[in-house]
DNA sequence: CAACTTGTCTAGAGAATTAGTAGACTGATC
DNA sequence: GATCAGTCTACTAATTCTCTAGACAAGTTG
């Protein structure tokens, strides 16, 4: 299960990467848009900005934007930095593999051999799906736009 | 992440479909083939039990059985059953659906909308796999013996 | 029935993790 | 140098996970 953290920060990364390359956004701006406590708003983009997702400036006028561009990070990398392995469980992960202690021959272990193929299918969906895919599937699985335009869609338009 | 109550649980249930049917496991049998304290293999089988999963019998030479075949149970229903939703995120589960509070606009969320197609990828995964294709996955994994390894390697080696 | 075996239930302890807060500090800009 | 905005350390409250203790209920056997 997606903690918060990793939920505010793909959150946070969606919106990033819908402003002008070259722009930066206010941790504020972004903490109110979807409704994110600021300060672990803070955090979140800290470790994002140690694992190179995104770059900061400080100052007035300062912000945060993407490191890269939005094509180029995957949703199984930022969830990987923020809540660890995408397995189900931790000896079935590849990349942040360890062994679990109970298990006596892993091997033949019935539930890691399930829970093996369970890590590819997650992984080939979020590893497959880029940012900017991300954002664009939210704007366009288009119902009716008419109730809540305005002020959230300055955001959408970019 | 799954939790260990459901990893035991897995482990539990693949033991059970291994006796004859019609006969009876003990808790203390189960725990000590599969390193878990006993005490909390009690709850995790009663709780197994209260869903319909399996049936106990008590007194002398009562014990533990499946209540249908193996290849009647589903790994995800038991995951659902010990562990909750599927889904990375409960907005995004079908069966145990839960709105997300900080969530605006449900129905353009990019986040909800990629999980949603992880949660199909996983439950593809684990839906599709009963208890006896799991166990069986143990068995036949990489020193086979003398089974012919023939339908048997596609799943084992995704 | 009595003794024994085995599952069932309630309650909760201890540890770990999650979610969030406070406040001082650093560096940039005007 | 005033102000702005990210950075860092430290902390707390709440929740969840993992596991245990012990009384109790229900069958089985003699």
């Amino acid at each position: 299960m997606l903690t918060k953290k990793a939920k505010y920060g793909l959150k946070a990364m969606a919106y990033l990467a819908g402003i002008e390359p070259g722009q930066t956004v206010l941790v504020a701006d972004i903490a109110a848009s979807n409704q994110i406590p600021k300060k672990f708003l803070d955090a979140i983009l800290g470790e994002l900005r140690n694992a190179g997702f995104v770059h900061s400036k400080k100052g007035k006028g300062g912000g945060y934007m993407l490191a890269r561009g939005p094509s180029e990070i995957s949703v199984g990398d930022l969830v990987r930095t923020l809540d660890g392995p995408l397995a189900p469980i931790q000896c079935a992960s590849k990349r942040l593999y360890r062994r679990c202690e109970d298990c006596a021959d892993e091997a033949h272990c019935a539930v890691r051999l399930v829970m093996l193929k369970a890590r590819d299918a997650i992984a080939e969906v979020l590893d497959n799906t880029t940012l900017d895919q991300m954002r664009a599937s939210g704007e366009t699985s288009n119902d009716a736009v008419g109730e809540s335009a305005g002020a959230a869609m300055d955001m959408a338009r970019g």
